[in-house]
DNA sequence: TATGAATGAGACTTCATTCAT
DNA sequence: TATGAATGAAGTCTCATTCAT
């Protein structure tokens, strides 16, 4: 948390704080990380006083932002797994709602810049040590139930799943369905039985925390 | 160009000229379009000042660098079609050179910010539609050999591909074969038959070309 | 006063505002008189508010802690005065007296920034005339006493006092007794009979109160 | 120096390097080493750019300026010793020259703030040393010469100096030929024949010189 | 023509002060 | 009344671009 966890914030303050982190997610995902922190406290109609107060920086406020989202796809993964009759419907369904939830700030932002801020903070990296084991589930279900082909590893879907993630140059992303319809190849990718011979050997979820 | 087109340049001219794009590419695939002049200009070994009497601001700079890149794509395309013995074997070496050559710049650069500046071009315009066509040549061949399955179109390709030509977060790019895995499940995807039932309607060349 | 000096204060309303004097003194004395009122806050342990409730402005602030500081001098004068033996020794209790006690704050913030503040206001004017003239009884006295050169002015006194006053450099306040040291040679130049002879005429009071 | 100082600097640059160090001086002399940068930048008729290009921050162009009067000093120093007939006139000499140069800047400006800057700087310590074994010189040669009493150390001398460099109050600083009578009382106060017993041990260029 | 110095607009951040709770 | 949240002006610093050498 950006100041004292232990004190819960004053009614007003909560707003301000939330709608601060839903400017960022917004703004991160249009402009990148480096959009103008002016823009940002615009957006959430605060002033930069404030916005400053509750993240003294930048950085401060990718990890809140970044923290959030992984809050978020963490109650997911679990609501999935959970509800869905089949791994591999958890696993869909997962993929489609990150997709749709934008998750790929904190995915996507792992961009050079943004990346060994969000990777240094324990509790992010706490909860995608959560998320993976998570996922890694979901995988393992579906290799189990016949769904996804053998040879890869939970690594390989993860990877998969930060390009599908990435934010699509307008044009392409204005195209109905482009997106469903990559996902859609991806995962016939990670279901074709058999596959082509991959190269390597599977990337597994260890390969993605050091 | 730049400058006049039609005088050729001095030979110092001409490999001061290859310095900066080969720098800009470098600089923009590692640190964004974003990335400072004066860090151009150093590692092109030249000064700002020569940097901005042959690129007079930083539009033409990305403009010439995608135009490069796009040149050599070409070209690249080109000698896949007439080298390989498959349309499909012509794709993979293709889409594997593009990875390795980054093409990645002006297609993933296509991001919000540079993205315009790149489609305003009329010449990189012109070579779009000279690599797409290309492109089309290789998909329509390659589903004709019966390799790729006939419900997606060009543009599904090449919109795997502009998630392909992402520059990984760096600990992923690091993973050893990484890129080349997510490659072969992406055409795996395309070979998939039948795959499962793609929503909406192929993406064709035209979506891609308003 | 701050508000309305007629109403004497609660007990806690005043427990708050010595809290805020004492520590913007110390504030004063250690990061001059630009230090943030936000710390000041917390320094006396209140909100900013409170600090804004009692004092509206940091010129308020710092005039009423050189008010504070001046009262305490004046008492001490008074008492050195009444209580020593000679004039001599009451300038000298005086004088290390103001050292210990830092009366610095005002004197030495009469530095350019903070200066016209405390000049400016009329209390803190009478305050410092009661002042001079305690200093100038001593110095008159203890030159009648022969124990100050005759050529010098109670402004010459008042001046070296400032100096004095001024905070050491860390490095060199650190150094035991340096301070006591300087006063004890200043005195000594005081003393000097004959001494060599000053440039100018001797400084007075007058020279002291425009 | 900031930059590179291999490389002379072209004409023009140099003139305005200049004309930024004594600018600075100059605010610095009068506001503290807080002054804005680009009142700095005014006062010496150049842009922002241009100071922030020569002394990438604040605390660079506060050693720079200390450099460049420490190295004034110990010329000054220098001739004194060389041009002066006594070991006495040298002193009196150079500590004349210094206020009227207002060697303070670097000395004074060693306040809390300003000092770490300058002392962690190896240049300026050197240059401090240098100084400070000249001054060494002319008081024991002074006190060789019987002018200087023998209870006191160079570090003494040199506190005393601290305290005169120091800005007075404009009030005080406007009084004709104060600044001289305050010098002349202390160096009567150094000459003090027998003065009165001073507390502690003398303080010597050891004291100074952790 | 090549260089790198100068400029100034704009982004980041801090804090004095005001105001809602 | 006390608190601490919000505001926005002011200062710091960076960099795209222009221009003198």
């Amino acid at each position: 948390m950006a100041v004292d966890p232990g004190t819960p914030l004053r009614a007003d303050a909560r707003r301000n704080r939330d709608q601060i982190i839903a400017a960022a997610r917004t703004m991160f995902v249009a402009q990148g990380p480096d959009a103008p922190m002016e823009e940002i406290a615009r957006a959430a109609a605060v002033g930069v006083g404030t916005l400053y107060r509750r993240f003294p920086d930048r950085e401060t406020l990718i990890r809140e932002v970044a923290l959030d989202s992984f809050t978020r796809a963490m109650e997911e993964a679990r609501a999935s797994i959970e509800e869905e009759p089949t791994a591999w419907d958890a696993l869909v369904r997962f993929v489609r709602y990150s997709r749709e939830f934008r998750l790929s700030i904190h995915l996507a932002m792992i961009s050079a810049q943004a990346g060994a801020v969000i990777r240094d903070d324990p509790t992010t990296e706490r909860f995608r040590r959560v998320l993976l084991s998570d996922l890694d589930h979901m995988v393992k279900g579906a290799q189990a139930e016949g769904q996804v082909r053998p040879d890869i590893g939970t690594g390989d879907v993860a990877l998969l799943f930060v390009l599908l993630m990435r934010q699509l140059p307008h044009q392409l992303d204005s195209i109905d369905g482009a997106a469903e319809r990559c996902m859609a190849l991806m995962l016939d990718g990670l279901r074709a039985q058999p596959g082509s011979p991959l190269p390597n050997r599977p990337i597994t979820c260890e390969d993605l925390l050091p």
